[in-house]
DNA sequence: AAACGCATATTGTTCAACAATCTTTCTTGG
DNA sequence: CCAAGAAAGATTGTTGAACAATATGCGTTT
């Protein structure tokens, strides 16, 4: 499906008033992005898209300068929009973040709900069993959510969403990706058990291991499929 | 000074082409609200301010959604933009910010700059001897970003300095507000000596109490200045 | 004094136009 | 034939005016 496809496969809002109409733009335009029907390094054309959507082309651009704060998209002066395709730098910075607040959370978060964690690991389980990768992915995103959640600030939690929303624009940029989740059912199990121990400094350091790893993987993945 | 005498004192473009008009018009509202001469709670009136700044509403309101992901401002629905104003809610999610990213610098950051948090030290002295409070503040608030950038994360650091902006507003809404940062240079100082030794996690620790006291100082003297 | 309704003002959105900048194509000279 | 440069075309950046939707203020009524 190309970018013109896309253009008219998106839903035309129903007339009603929406809040904001930007606002509803750009969680349109989000979604897209998200569920990989507009690919990273996709042009977003003014004209195309504010009639695609209904429209104006000036309240387009207010959705555009709202996605832009989200990170999902690139703007380039007199050049245009752009969905963003993420290079090593951008691995490397989501990492820096994740390294940074995900092992805080586990060592001082006032709000550390281990049960839910404990929970999640358990759709994560079934879902494996399942060979729902799909389930698996929400699963994963699911508890490093709840892992930041129990920093107790919202500011922090939506740093985290649009870091992962980023992430998984790495993943639809490598569309071989080989399947990164199903190993990390077991790292997230013995984090819990380490928490339920009490042990969340240990926790912690787990934690930053398991990232780095996680970013060196990616990375290496990344690279070479740059070679192709 | 009143809101309507700071739209006509705020210097108009110059004419010249910049490279973007609505991100000149954010930064430049973004100034007025850090130096206080926007005060909290202050409505933007989308006329007068257009005029005033000599660029179209449109643009302007460009510029307001650019300003919204910073969080100094408020936008209600068909009700206009304001200077944020923050409340205690506000005060508690800056301290959960803080609370989580700097003590994980000091403990984990990658990138810290134990020479560089020493000379900003020498500096607020400097300053504190001197008796200006504002360039005390401004080297506080250069420990404390330099603490961040030890992360080497640049979405931390600018997570940060919002959070700093926010922070000014905070003070600017309690006009009477004490001397807050004049004893925070011993307590900065002990930090760096922590770190010196090669202590981070006994610094962070450290941190965290400092940052506790500091919150629960500003939320009470909150509080009391609501009851007046 | 409280509640209602109307006139007014402000924000939300669209449209059409033009300026500024980039991209493509075509010409020209070597 | 190829490279450099100029003109033409397309896209983004910004503006001003217009209208609809919503909120505010003010008088009237009870």
């Amino acid at each position: 499906m190309n970018v013109s496809e896309i253009y008219t496969s998106i839903p035309l809002g129903d007339g009603s008033t929406h809040a904001h109409t930007s606002t509803w733009v750009a969680s349109t335009l989000r979604q897209e992005i998200a569920e990989g029907r507009l690919l990273p390094g996709s042009k977003l054309s003014e004209q195309a898209l504010s009639s695609a959507l209904g429209v104006s082309r000036n309240t387009l651009r207010e959705g555009f300068t709202l996605l832009d704060s989200d990170l999902i998209i690139s703007r380039i002066p007199n050049r245009g929009v752009f969905v963003a395709s993420p290079d090593a730098a951008d691995i490397r910075e989501i990492y820096a973040v994740r390294r940074t607040i995900e092992p805080a959370a586990l060592a001082w978060g006032p709000k550390l709900d281990i049960d839910e964690l404990s929970r999640i690991i358990g759709q994560a389980r079934a879902a494996a069993e399942a060979g729902n990768i799909t389930l698996m992915a929400d699963a994963n995103q699911q508890f490093h959510e709840t892992i930041v959640r129990a920093t107790g600030s919202a500011h922090l939690l939506e740093l985290m969403s649009r870091v992962l929303a980023k992430m998984r624009l790495v993943f639809h940029a490598m569309s071989d990706a080989p399947d990164f989740h199903s190993h990390y059912v077991s790292r997230n199990s013995s984090l819990v058990d380490l928490l339920s121990a009490g042990q969340r400094m240990k926790a912690a350091d787990t934690l930053q291991d398991y990232l780095n790893t996680a970013e060196a993987e990616l990375l290496d993945h990344y690279e070479s499929s740059q070679l192709r």
